[in-house]
DNA sequence: GTCTATAAAATGATAGAC
DNA sequence: GTCTATCATTTTATAGAC
């Protein structure tokens, strides 16, 4: 395990504060009290509050992005790569609840790095919506609009991180189990 | 049609705005501008930006609420609860999409009113809960954890408000359908 | 690497004229 | 009902000592 340095440690309990208030709530004075220093001293390791969430945000999308260039070219068919996408989430939540808070609630406080954000999510959502066309041409997901089965299963799995705090042992298996039948048992045929 | 008064509209443009960029980030001058005046004449309409979060979140948190109690007390059974919940979140949801963002973004700006929000919403998870459960033990709903199933239902419809305004014709009546289809069908034993 | 001190700007809110 | 003027506070960020 890496020793975590000082910047990281500054991104870690930011993210924490950004998840419970919302980045514009959360000032470079509570972080900082948060660690036990003061505001000032902050700027030895990062540039600019902006700085931090652009690393909070891009380095997720950037996780997400590449892990969904992987299961496209898995080869296996749409029903696995829905599954693929679901763990995916749930990894990727269960390692980072904070950022995920960040990823979906504070990117609009992007500035410089706001284009790229949104290209990388659009990829995504196209990615996605290609994998449930492909499902549908296939005949092994039902016919209904592709849009609304993305929003259904997108929204969800992009909301792990509100839940999976609560769950009381994080059995993430179980978790990942439960939601492939929730989520995939209502879209392929049977 | 009522005519808004100005205390409304200056609670109609915020919404917009805390939705844009969330409640933290929206100034009062923000808001001033929005509707064409100065900052300082909106105190003549309302007592303070506190108020006007107070006013979108709680008048929505209670209309599901009641509306939560109407479906419990309506007799039908547990799937056909599910379809009237969905109905009652497209409903809500496409008549008052910026309140929605608030309602789901905003709520932990509340102060006064924070405990009373919270009050209500686990007041009408309870219920949402109790319908599955409900459902379970009467074979009409497949043996999950209810808590994931209210889990991917719940953020699933409580999200609507991003998604509604990209629907280019706002069919609503079919957005409902195809919901139904999605989330219920993969519940609902065949 | 952290501190104190402080600059420069923004913010919620009030007072009082019109 | 809206305005100008202004206050008190908060905020991001920098300078320079230790």
């Amino acid at each position: 395990m890496k020793t975590e340095t000082r910047k990281e440690e500054i991104i870690r309990v930011a993210a924490k504060l950004f998840k419970q208030k919302g980045y514009s709530a959360v000032t470079m004075r509570d972080i900082a009290k948060a660690m036990g220093i003061k505001a000032a001293s902050l700027y030895n390791h990062i540039n600019s509050k902006q700085d931090i969430l652009n690393e909070i945000i891009i380095s997720l999308a950037e996780a997400f992005t590449q892990e969904m260039k992987q299961i496209q070219s898995s080869g296996v068919n749409s029903i696995d790569k829905l599954k693929k996408i679901i763990e995916l989430h749930v990894n990727i939540s269960s390692q980072n609840i904070y950022g995920m808070a960040s990823l979906n609630n504070d990117w609009m406080h992007l500035k410089d790095k706001l284009q790229y954000y949104l290209k990388l999510r659009n990829t995504y959502e196209d990615d996605f919506k290609t994998i449930l066309i492909d499902g549908i041409t296939k005949n092994e997901i039902i016919n209904i609009k592709p849009e609304v089965m993305m929003f259904s299963i997108l929204t969800t799995l992009r909301s792990l991180y509100i839940w999976i705090p609560k769950k009381e042992q994080l059995n993430l298996e179980a978790l990942t189990d439960d939601l492939i039948n929730v989520l995939i048992n209502g879209i392929a045929k049977e």
